[in-house]
DNA sequence: GTCTATAAATCGATAGAC
DNA sequence: GTCTATCGATTTATAGAC
């Protein structure tokens, strides 16, 4: 087997792709402050100068890391709640199975929320911060409202305002979690249900 | 009005109290990272050792800033809610007004936030953050209960749950509307009265 | 308890060679 | 695009004088 000679497009997209890997890694065990360039770098078998090469800084990269796990893990949830069964319970099964994972992911969340305080000192990062919520807002806002009138339930609040109480609860229950593992696992698929059908 | 000596006690209470109110404005303003012990000590109109000298190091100060002020803020809110009348919506009065106030605080938040994400390498503070949160769920629990009590409600979550649940959708919601302010402003107290009552 | 002075260690970012 | 070398700035924390 002889290994393809990489373009040199294919050469750059390669240590692109390596550089965000590691820099997951770096970020997911250090958080943002604390991660070190340097470290991703050399970890990634590079040094600094590729990191600069390819990423115009620090928060790009990091906020790169964190788009294109947040982006991935939606697009499965979304996928698979609208394959299940048109039942209620069918759907929340889905969204039980989910909430582990989505809450399980302590280290992403602090890191999503470390990243969100450090738009603090930037103003074109707030903005974008900005941008990327109303965008996974929206796309709540939609996938919920399908459900909703396919199940033909009416929720005791507006769909715009359970979008963003849903995306609250799981944020902070997973923060909470993070610190204390005794709390209860099933409360976020339980609190969704009140949210959406105002019962039980 | 000639003031009056200090004794050493109060001399070195003083210059507690001194640094703590100039850290709270420096945490507030900078976040955890970015703030520095040494304009800490420099606005207090001290020096780095008097910063040593009072606590034991950045990760202390800041722990102690933040639960004086959240603590406060608590209580002062428990306290209102106990004196209101015993109707319920002479209570949901008492959170509509205070939730503007919560999450308006929009720089604790991230601060909080952000300090809960630093426990990350800290064992130790990990520890004594998930014991806080802790004694502030109970607190919660205990003024949910005696609530739901007086008024003769029965939710529909047990009160352990509710208590995450609340907790979960004030931080959350703070965080969202720290970087986007259109979100609907009685969005908590709503989604609070869903989550206790079962109704709009 | 507080000050001054300094240690000791980083880190992000850039310049210039290749 | 990537590397090496380095700048420049900052920080926490400590040592020792008073």
């Amino acid at each position: 087997m002889t290994p393809k000679r990489l373009t040199r497009q294919e050469s750059a997209a390669r240590t692109r792709a390596r550089l965000l890997d590691h820099a997951e890694r770096e970020f997911l065990r250090r958080g943002y402050a604390a991660a070190s360039l340097d470290r991703i770098a050399e970890t990634a078998g590079y040094s600094k100068g590729a990191v600069y090469g390819n990423f115009a800084g620090k928060e790009e990269l990091c906020l790169e890391v964190i788009d294109r796990h947040f982006t991935r893990l939606f697009q499965e949830f979304a996928t698979e709640l609208v394959a299940a069964e048109e039942r209620i319970e069918a759907r929340m099964e889905v969204i039980e199975r989910w909430q582990s994972k989505v809450l399980g992911e302590h280290d992403w969340r602090l890191l999503a929320i470390e990243f969100a305080a450090q738009s603090r000192h930037n103003r074109r990062l707030q903005r974008r911060l900005a941008d990327r919520d109303r965008r996974i807002r929206n796309a709540v806002i939609d996938l919920l409202g399908q459900q909703l009138r396919q199940l033909g339930l009416t929720p005791p609040l507006p769909v715009e305002d359970l979008a963003v109480a849903v995306m609250a609860l799981a944020a902070g229950i997973a923060v909470q979690q993070a610190l204390d593992p005794d709390i209860a696992p099933t409360l976020l698929s339980d609190a969704i249900r009140v949210l959406l059908t105002g019962t039980r």
